[in-house]
DNA sequence: TTGAAAGCGCTAACAC
DNA sequence: GTGTTAGCGCTTTCAA
């Protein structure tokens, strides 16, 4: 059996609050009880019992990490980012995958698991407007990733508009004149996706050039498969197209394939710009341009925050109100938009 | 403040007892007091305390999984399998980094966390022989995708030499005589770089191939940047190459693309196939054959036989001896080894 | 500087 | 079928 505060008390010939004391690194402890009790320690091979200590000061040292799912590369290289922020703040972090399902990620919100997580970092995706009040909850949260309005919680965002205007000024600049956007979802308002649409139609206007919903691909998620399906849905259509604006890097991905298989040259015949700057993108041939979003800034911004609330609602007092932290986003200039 | 069984069980004017067998399924419970009490917890929005739960019962429904990083798509893909197949199981995953690193790898075997979880997960890659005492751990422990030699736990583990050789036999008989293998690592003897390596060797063999030195690409990590450097400095050796064995799909990305940018055609000139079986292996242009280990069955393996560990271990006894776990594989053919 | 003891919320043995 | 209660291992007041 793993030993206790008591055997290692008993050991040492102490009481365990003594132990408790040296354990938890309190000053006032003579040099000498210090030595015995750690030596104590280290006969018996003591690790505290974390389920008891958490039940004791109703903090566990653990904080939740919901997003659609790691085989998103996206999702993978964050959670990789936030797991390493938490362990330099001596955090531990639970993940949990929603699959971007509705159902999902309201259960995540009220799973018996947040009863042993100190607060929650969450990244939605089918969530809209009519949920927002279910971010409401009584635990810190911090939301990733979306523009939902006025969430009762804090909420770190990338500047989704804007770095997708930015991509599409990219492509005119280059010369694109018909630009198609893949991505899109049906319907949506406030995700990820209806934001960089709003962007590319933003960029459009601001060049002067139409917007063409034949331009558009809808999507249901945003994988590889997904960018092929819609490029090639939308070569199918016959129409003209001299760039592709993929609403992330790994839909440009597949749209650039498709566009190769369809035996457009990239980037000379069409210019492809993809959002998130993952590893990959470095790769493909052509290289794919891109939107940086400063991952890394959201990662660490996230975790600091959700520990500083967390912090804050263990020392009492009022809590201050829930902000939104934006974080800065630049453009990658890499192959699949070079002019020849 | 949340609520607690006793509030629960006041509201609803029964003992904590009769609401904790209502909370916990215990089937010999009125009906009409089963009502009241759900009711009540209804009302009062009653969430178990798991951090209580757990002190008590001396487990916690949380598993850990330990891996190198999960920026490297296999343990991202990995991961998110592992996390569905607990979730299945009513059990939530702490997931740890180690950054492939030994200090690292041994820290997550002694850390604090194994406190908080029943069991651990623990995919190695720095660890050899030499740390195998290690690994004699007083918690349920699953060692995934190396083979140790006779560790004191449970290990699935794929067929690292047998794959990597039906990879190599595979560009044999598509005529390559001068096969590059990208991705060793130097000194190693027992992970996976090792035994893929001693694959190699067999293939060449076997089809009666000189083993060249030469052709023989060292790495630090796997991932895309390390395939490519690779690759570059074989080219720069000035040898004939007319095959290439990534040692995993990321090194092999990352060595396609340098192969295409010293003017390789693939696979006219120079055949390529990795390992993993990753979703990004169906788009780079040529798609890249590869190794299909199942990570699928390795995920699902690894989690049920952790599982029946930790139920073994609760339920008291002699613990049954540790078992190997072998899961198939099977050869994908893509565009990257086609014959012309 | 150290010790005694209460109690965090839960489960389960035992009593009724 | 339901209630009483001890105690899981820890932190922390309060006393000494």
């Amino acid at each position: 059996m793993a030993a206790t505060l008591r055997d290692v008390a008993e050991l040492a010939g102490v009481s365990i609050k003594t132990v408790s004391n040296v354990v938890r690194g309190y000053q006032h402890v003579r040099e000498s009880t210090r030595a015995t009790v750690l030596a104590a320690i280290a006969e018996t091979g003591y690790q505290p019992n974390l389920s008891a200590r958490s039940l004791r000061i109703g903090r566990s040292g653990v904080i939740g990490l919901a997003l659609p799912e790691l085989a998103l590369p996206y999702f993978a290289e964050l959670a990789g980012a936030v797991i390493d922020e938490a362990k330099a703040a001596g955090v531990t972090v639970l993940v949990e995958q929603t699959g971007a399902e509705l159902d999902a990620e309201h259960g995540v919100l009220r799973s018996p698991t947040r009863q042993l997580t100190d607060g929650l970092v969450f990244s939605p995706l089918a969530m809209g407007q009519d949920d927002v009040d279910r971010l409401d909850v009584d635990y810190p949260l911090v939301i990733l990733g979306e523009r939902i309005f006025d969430p009762a919680c804090d909420h770190v965002v990338m500047d989704n508009v804007e770095g997708a205007r930015a991509a599409v000024a990219h492509l005119v600049a280059a010369g694109c004149r018909r630009i198609a956007a893949v991505g899109a979802h049906l319907g949506e308002e406030q995700g990820s996706a209806a934001l960089r649409l709003r962007g590319y139609r933003e960029a459009l206007e601001e060049a002067g050039l139409p917007y063409d919903e034949d331009l558009v691909g809808y999507v249901g998620m945003w994988h590889r498969v997904d960018g092929a399906e819609a490029m090639r849905a939308l070569l199918a259509r016959g129409i003209e197209i001299d760039g592709v604006f993929g609403m992330n890097d790994t839909l440009a991905f597949g749209a650039l394939r498709a566009l190769q298989d369809a035996g457009r040259r990239v980037p000379d015949d069409v210019r492809v710009i993809g959002f998130d700057d993952l590893d990959e993108t470095r790769y493909t041939a052509p290289s794919l341009s891109t939107v940086d979003p400063g991952r890394l800034e959201i990662a660490r911004t996230a975790v600091r925050v959700l520990l500083e609330r967390i912090a804050e609602r263990a020392a009492g007092g009022e809590p201050s109100p829930p902000q939104r932290y934006t974080t800065g986003f630049r453009i990658v200039e890499r192959e699949s938009t070079r002019a020849r």
